[in-house]
Formats: structure tokens, sequence, C-alpha cells
DNA sequence: CTGAAAGCGCTTACAG
DNA sequence: CTGAAAGCGCTTACAG
């Protein structure tokens, strides 16, 4: 690899110089500038990133953290792909830490982003009381929560109104004459999971459904959890005619039981996912679901953690985005349910 | 934070003492090292990675560069998994760069990766014939290629022996008794694809059926070229009975065109997977797939990879893992199926 | 407009 | 067993 030493010899100028028109800046002589670009193209030089954080102690260093709790999950997944595509076009390059639902995993994360020196992180906090994100945050790092507040804390956040997403689903399928909902959550000591609760009530009481605490089932965050809390539901003495699961991984779960089960979408159940999936359509039946543009809140939390990092001083900002409901086929009215299941 | 200065003056010994402790070498006296412990311990410390990096220039730096075409493939997700979970236990970071099957991008990560000084490259090549990853070998990085190799260059390659793979799922289909099969693959420039379509054609040959080129279909590598493809394959005048899909993403297309036009899986069509999803059992009905393990593919490479930093003149070694046929609803003997595509 | 020099936080040969 | 010093590749205040 080639340096700026080097560089500098074959343009005959010092490395200063050659740093100054890296970065442009200072005034450099037109004739001067053209050698060392010239040499740098000669040389087919760029400047090691390494040296340029650590010099750069305390100032840009063009490194974002994204820390996530479970990038099995597609909705992650998009979340990387706004992160990425906002940082590369300005410049800065993404670190990714995926925690797999590990407390321990997240610290070790953090840990080695900070000492990465990163300018700042995007991080999906495991529950509102996060102690290792509130670590970094008063060790003085700029961070972004996504999809989950942070208690307590100021912080930048970007999410989606989870409340009126669940809100809107529940209606959804009240209208349709439902009337036993059932709702399989995340875990509960994630915020998220608290607010899509709470619109599922609002919508429940709003039309005058009494509440069945035995139709709210949470476990953990996954696949298996889906699976599980689903066969539960079904083998109720007195079993939900619509179920509203609450991540795309609890989705999937619930799907492959009702499947195994051998009950159909949407003549015994109807379901709808907190979640929308790029391939919803190739579901059979194509799945209703909630959509929440994970791809919109990478890109945004990246844009405002940049914003901040320039700015240190800019006001706190809460950014809700929509959530919006696509229906498709998962649904159906009740009274045109034609099989009841015993 | 605090540094190797910190921690020296409050042990009261020099930041050469600290070193030695923290990287366990060289003789310390016991009591000196617990007074260092002591103080590490007191100051939450530990070592800049970015300074431990550039010093460090030749020799080990711990950071592993993971560039990857297309992160939406869940295949690639489960690399992921398996590329961090070794690279972790060794105490090596990850940096990703996702290039999205666009050139440019995969030269830009490449570069960036260089100049954050890893150790080595994890990299699936664009095409047999990838220059940008052959650039970096000639710049003296160790690369292990994985899923696809590279052509006439000596590399690692873990990857999976995709001509016995299609093989045998083509077999399974004829034993069905199929003989219309289709096969929808990746873009022509991938050696992968390549090794499907032998597979399929060597199979075809041993049991004597006519390729039908017709059937072979080849756009790109990504959902839309599934919907796409499928549709002109299920337009055919005589259409296929049976397909194979060359990657998670063309199968979802798939599903998605064969759900939009109302066939019916097994009955009016057959369809395996290359490519297994964990949540291949929540399609209904549950895809028959072709495994291959993208955690087992990450993992082995990352192994391969810090075995060769350790010792560079290792012989190149050629990892080719076997898939695994998961027969599950999808596909169905010909002569029970009672409807007839027209 | 340009260069010499300091320094970011480390590791390691060298000297004692 | 331990410390002083050099140096990894940069950027930037300082001097001219």
């Amino acid at each position: 690899m080639s340096n700026l030493k080097k560089v500098a010899e074959l343009a005959q100028v010092s490395i200063a110089t050659v740093s100054r028109v890296i970065n442009n800046v200072d005034n450099v002589n037109p004739n001067t500038k053209a050698k060392v670009l010239n040499a740098i193209k000669k040389l087919d030089y760029y400047p090691n990133r390494v040296a340029q954080r650590l010099r750069n102690s305390s100032r840009k260093k063009n490194l974002l953290g994204l820390v996530l709790p479970d990038i099995q999950n597609p909705f992650y997944v998009d979340v990387v792909i706004g992160v990425e595509e906002f940082a590369y076009e300005n410049n800065f390059a993404v670190m990714i830490g995926n925690f797999g639902q590990d407390q321990k995993k997240e610290k070790l994360y953090l840990e080695i982003l900070q000492s990465e020196e990163v300018d700042g992180f995007i991080v999906a906090p495991f529950h509102g009381h996060d102690k290792n994100i509130k670590q970094i945050i008063s060790n003085g790092y700029t961070v972004v929560c996504i999809d989950r507040g942070l208690l307590d804390s100021n912080v930048d956040v970007v999410k989606v109104d989870n409340e009126n997403g669940t809100f809107k689903a529940i209606e959804y399928l009240i209208s349709l004459g439902h009337k036993k909902i059932a709702h399989i959550t995340g875990r509960l000591d994630i915020p998220t999971t608290f607010e899509r609760i709470s619109g599922y009530e609002k919508a429940m009481k709003k039309h005058g459904i009494k509440i069945d605490n035995k139709l709210i089932k949470s476990k953990k965050s996954d696949y298996a959890s889906g699976v599980e809390l689903m066969c539960e539901l079904l083998d109720l003495s007195n079993p939900p005619t619509a179920v509203l699961t609450g991540n795309n991984l609890l989705t999937l779960g619930a799907l492959e039981t009702i499947h195994t089960k051998g009950y159909n979408i949407p003549d015994d159940i109807s379901i709808i996912g907190f979640d929308d999936m790029y391939w919803a359509n190739s579901l059979n039946p194509p799945l209703t679901a909630i959509r929440q543009s994970g791809y919109d809140i990478g890109k945004r939390a990246a844009e405002l953690l940049l914003q901040r990092i320039q700015d240190p001083t800019r006001a706190n900002s809460n950014v809700i985005l929509n959530t919006e409901l696509i229906i498709r086929k998962s649904c159906k009215d009740i009274n045109a349910i034609k099989r009841i299941i015993v």
C-alpha cells in the first residue's frame, strides 16, 4: 500500500501539502495540486482510514456504529440497508454489531465500537432501561435510537407509531366482525411491545369488546415463540378467530403452526403481521400486514446522527413515522367464514 | 475514554508495562501486574483498537472484511452470523460491505476495508473473473472466497457442491414422474449458476430426458426476476410440471407468481428451491429445498482465513460442503396430480 | 502558498 | 523485570 510519504516523494512536495489536497483544505497552488493529484493517481493511493481516525481523535472520523438486536429479522436487514446507503453517500463507513438479544454481546460490541473510535451510534436498545446504551451516552457519544426509545434519556429516536399501527389493524379486524382477537407479542421488556399492546387494547375498548387476557400471549421475540404461542392459542377451548402477530419472526412461526395443524387462512383464522416483508406476496395466502419501513427508519436515523455529529448542540428530536396497513388476503369477514374451529 | 497513559499513571508504572500486561506478553512481576489490572478495572479501560491497528501495520490487527453481494438474501445473513460468531470467539471484529450486485460499490467497499487495515477478506466474488477481488489478492491480502470460486487464482474457497445439489433435486423430481422440469437460474456470469445448470443437465441426461432450453430461464438473481421468469414459464403453451429455482430470492418471486396466477402447489406444479430458509415451514405448502448451510460456510471461511493469517504459507484449500435435499410438501408424484395445467 | 514538527494511542526492540 | 524511545500514517497549528 502506498502512503502519504510515497505520494509526497513522487510529487516532490511535503506530506503536509499532499494532505491538504486530499482534504481539499487551505489554498494550494494549482500547479502543485495537479502534481499531487497526478501522483495520487499513479500510485492508486487512498488515505489510510485508521491513521485518519487516530489522528482525528475528537473530530470527524467518518465511522458509524450500528448495533442491532437480531439480524435474522428482515426488518433489521432493511434498517441496515437504509443506514448504509445514507452513510456511504456521505463518505461514512458503518460497523455493524448484531447482539442476538444477548446483553453481554451487546456490551462487547459497544466496547469494540467505542475502541474503534466511531463518531456515534445508531442502536436499537434492548429495553427502555438498557444500561449498556446509557453508559455510552454518559461516555459522551452521540446516539440515535431506532425502533425503541430509551426511558429517562435525552436521545434522538426514530420509530414508528406502534400504538396507532396495531390500533388500525385491530379496528380492521373488528370491522370484519371479529371479536375473539388474539395478540402474540414480543418480549414484555421491550417498549415496542407495550405500545403495540396498548393499541390493541384501545381498539378493543373503543368498540366495547371485553379484553380476554388469555388471548394476549408473550414469550420471546423469536420464531420459536411464534410457533409455540400460536399452538397454545389454537389449543384453547375457545380459540380466537383472528390473531395479530407482533413481529416478522413471530408471524412466520405462527404461520408454521397454523399450517402444520391444518388450519386454513383465512377461513379458520385471520392473521395480520406487524412488519411487512418484501415477500409477503409469496405467502399463501398473501399476508395482510402493518408496514413499517425499516429502510426509512435506518435512513432517517443515519441522517439525524450525522446532523448531530456536525452540531452536537442541536435539540433532540423524536421522529415518529407512520405505519401503513397493507390489506392482502389473510383476513376474512367472519360472516363469510364457512368452517368453524371446534 | 481512558488510555494507556492514564492507566500507567494510576498504577505508577510505564505505559510499556501496561501494554505488556494487556497483551499478556513478556514476564511481568506479579505484584506489578496486579496493580495494573486493578487500575484497568478502576478506569474501565479497554485498548483503542484504532491505535493498535495502526501500530501493528503488517501484523495481527484483529479485523476481518466481509464483502457480500446481497444482504437481502437470507442465505448471506446466515453467512454473516457464521463469520461473526467464529470471529468474535477469536477476538476479531468484522466489517461488512454489502455491494448489492453493484461492481462499483464492491470496489468502494474493498478500498475502504483495505484502508481500514483489515487482516484479510472473506468475499463472494461477483463472478469468476472479478477483477476487484483479483486486485486485492495482488495487493497481498489474504482472501477466502465463499459461495463462488475465482478462476485462475489461488485462493481458499468454501462452497457447496452445487452440481450435486441440483442433481439430487432433479433426480427426485424425475422419480416423481416429472419430465417437463424447468430451472430458473441466477445471473449467468456467476459460477454457481453454471454448476447448478450442469447438475440439472446431468440428471436429465442420465434419465434420458431431452433438455428443452425454453425451460431454462435466467435473468438476474433477484426477487423480481423470479416473478418474471416464472410468469414466462407458466405462459408457455406447454408449461412445466415442476420447477427448480436457483436461489432464495428467485424461489420467493416464483412463489408469488404461482399464487397470484391461482395455481396450486403441488397439484398444478411442483417446486424445489435451492437454499433452504429457516421459515420454509411457514410457506404453504412447506417448501422442499436444497439446503446449503450459510452458517457453516461462513464459519468455515472465517476459520480458514484466521489460519491463513497465522500461517500465510499454508497450502490453499478448497472446501466443498454437502447439500441436503429437504423433502417437505411442495412436490407431488405426477400420477397423483389431479388438475392439469392447460 | 508550503514545510517541519508535534501528537493521536499504541507496541516492541533495545538497554539496563 | 521495567522504562525510554521510535514509529505506524495521518492532520494541523505554527512559522516563514
